[in-house]
RNA sequence: GUGGGUGUAGCUCAGUUGGCAGAGCGACGGACCGUGGCUCCGUAGGUCGAGGGUUCGAGCCCCUCUACCCACCCCA
């Protein structure tokens, strides 16, 4: 027998209504805001990704999946290597959202020279290759937008404010989220500061942990969030982005600030955000929620340069992403729940072989109105089928004996109430809808 | 990739020094024979994660494997 890979799930019952649920409040929220949503494939060309999310991420180096046919496979094991591959045929599994998006945009020019910006919001399973944890599976679902061509300020706002929203009608209480924000400069600024940094931490260097040493070279910025307590301590001491910012960048990050003051969105800046996606400009934003332990809900920023590295026209874009499995873990924190109510049904009981019939047509009636009906199929004393409406949560129940099929009636039994009444089979229905009504 | 923990009924878990496999909840049936929730009574349900070892005897001790959980790294 077959099992399930380690650190996947299967999504049904409550969690799977409550991934749908999730789906329904982003179509509502992010449809006002002018989103259309987008399903890119699970699968693309590697490079896809190492332009995009940069090959020195953690994401990149070592947690995406990569596929080959069998046949290649073969051969791949046969010689060794992968060199001889083509572009096309070294595939990985999409790890995030935003690269295949982007990739779709430069392919099919959905922000053309002097065109309108083109908004994209997606509901898709993600894959990376790590060691499963709390909040954190090899499979895992997220929710994001993507807003191409847009350089304003107020862009970046406007997402920012909506998907605060997006968590209060999830069910957040607002008061217990906690957004962080940065401005991490651009293609101007960015270069110069990212080698002070490295130089701070190769002066530094004695004092720093391996790693911290290591991201001096790779990914510098990376060492503002080191576990290592002592790491954090010396790098209080690091120059910060904010006073590195270029004139453009600081207005534009003066200007995203004053319209979330304007919109009463709060937040905290911290100078130390630092996202982990080498395709981040200007504006980065993350948010948790205290005491969840689950680590961040969601984060995005700006990536102005990502569709030129695409191999599309300089084109400005904004985005977000929010985990499916983490907002279920932090709101089930707060002891919300994520799952919609269980949906309630009319149950149609019948006392024996001789009704059975009466009670096929009656359900079918039913169902062919649209109302979502359930019978017995094991042949079950009445008591157990009206247990069995119980347990489904039924609102009308349905009972045709002997004495009702003789008289060409159908008793209605209002769950809640116990009040019954026998109507017409005919008018059976409308009566029934005028019940649930 | 590294480290720690756990695995016993559908679920949550007890199980003493190695001595007949347990409870609560759930399921099913009945009391109420054509009516659910409450109460009471009863019934069913087990490869004790898998394989090997020690022993008269292993859920318990030893070895190997495996799955899951948690943590590091990184991230949603």
């Amino acid at each position: 027998m077959g099992q399930r890979i380690q650190g996947t799930e299967d999504l049904y019952g409550g969690y799977m209504r409550a991934w749908q649920h999730m789906q329904d409040v982003a179509r509502d929220l992010f449809g006002a805001y002018g989103f259309d949503m987008i399903e890119t494939p699970a699968i693309e060309q590697v490079d896809t990704f190492v332009h995009g999310i940069g090959e020195s991420t953690d994401v990149v180096r070592k947690e995406m999946f990569r596929v080959f046919s069998g046949a290649l496979m073969d051969r791949l094991l046969e010689s060794g290597s992968e060199s001889g591959l083509k572009a096309k045929q070294r595939m990985a599994m999409r790890p995030e959202g935003t690269a295949g998006v982007v990739r779709a945009a430069v392919e099919g020019n959905f922000v053309p020279q002097g065109g309108a910006p083109v908004k994209l919001w997606y509901a898709e399973p993600m894959f990376r290759g790590e060691r499963p944890q709390k909040g954190r599976l090899r499979q895992f679902h997220q929710v994001g937008v993507e807003w191409l061509g847009a350089p304003d300020p107020a862009a970046d706002a406007e997402c920012i404010i909506m998907l605060m929203e997006f968590y209060k009608r999830l069910g957040f209480d607002p008061s217990k989220l906690k957004l962080s924000i940065n401005s991490m400069g651009d293609a101007n600024c960015r270069p110069a500061y990212r080698d002070k940094v490295r130089q701070f931490i190769l002066d530094h260097a004695d004092e720093m942990c391996e790693d911290c040493i290591e991201r001096a070279e790779i990914n510098p910025l990376r060492s503002f969030d080191c576990k290592n307590d002592h790491c954090r301590e010396v790098m209080k001491a690091a120059p910060l982005v904010t006073d590195n910012l270029c004139d453009d960048c600081r207005d534009h990050y003066a200007k995203v600030k004053q319209y979330l003051d304007a919109a009463g969105v709060s937040y905290v800046e911290d100078p130390t955000l630092v996202r982990g996606l080498d395709y981040y400009t200007r504006t980065v934003f993350e948010v948790e929620v205290e005491g969840a332990g689950v680590g961040a809900i969601g984060g995005g920023g700006r990536y102005d340069g990502l569709m030129e590295l695409e191999g599309g026209k300089p084109t400005p874009g904004i985005g977000f992403a929010v985990g499916f499995e983490r907002i279920a873990l932090a709101l089930a924190s707060q002891g919300v729940s994520l799952e919609g109510a269980e949906p309630s049904c009319v149950y149609v009981a019948c006392t024996g072989a001789d009704e059975r019939s009466a009670a096929f047509d009656a359900t079918l009636a039913l169902r062919r109105a649209g109302i979502r009906t359930e019978a017995d199929y094991q042949g079950r004393s009445l008591k157990s089928q009206f247990k069995q409406a119980d347990k489904l949560h039924a609102r009308v129940c349905v009972v045709l004996g002997s004495d009702e099929v003789a008289a060409g009636v159908a008793t209605l039994r209002d769950m809640s109430t116990h009040e019954q009444v026998q109507v017409p089979i005919g008018e059976l229905v409308e009566r029934v809808q005028a019940l649930l009504a």
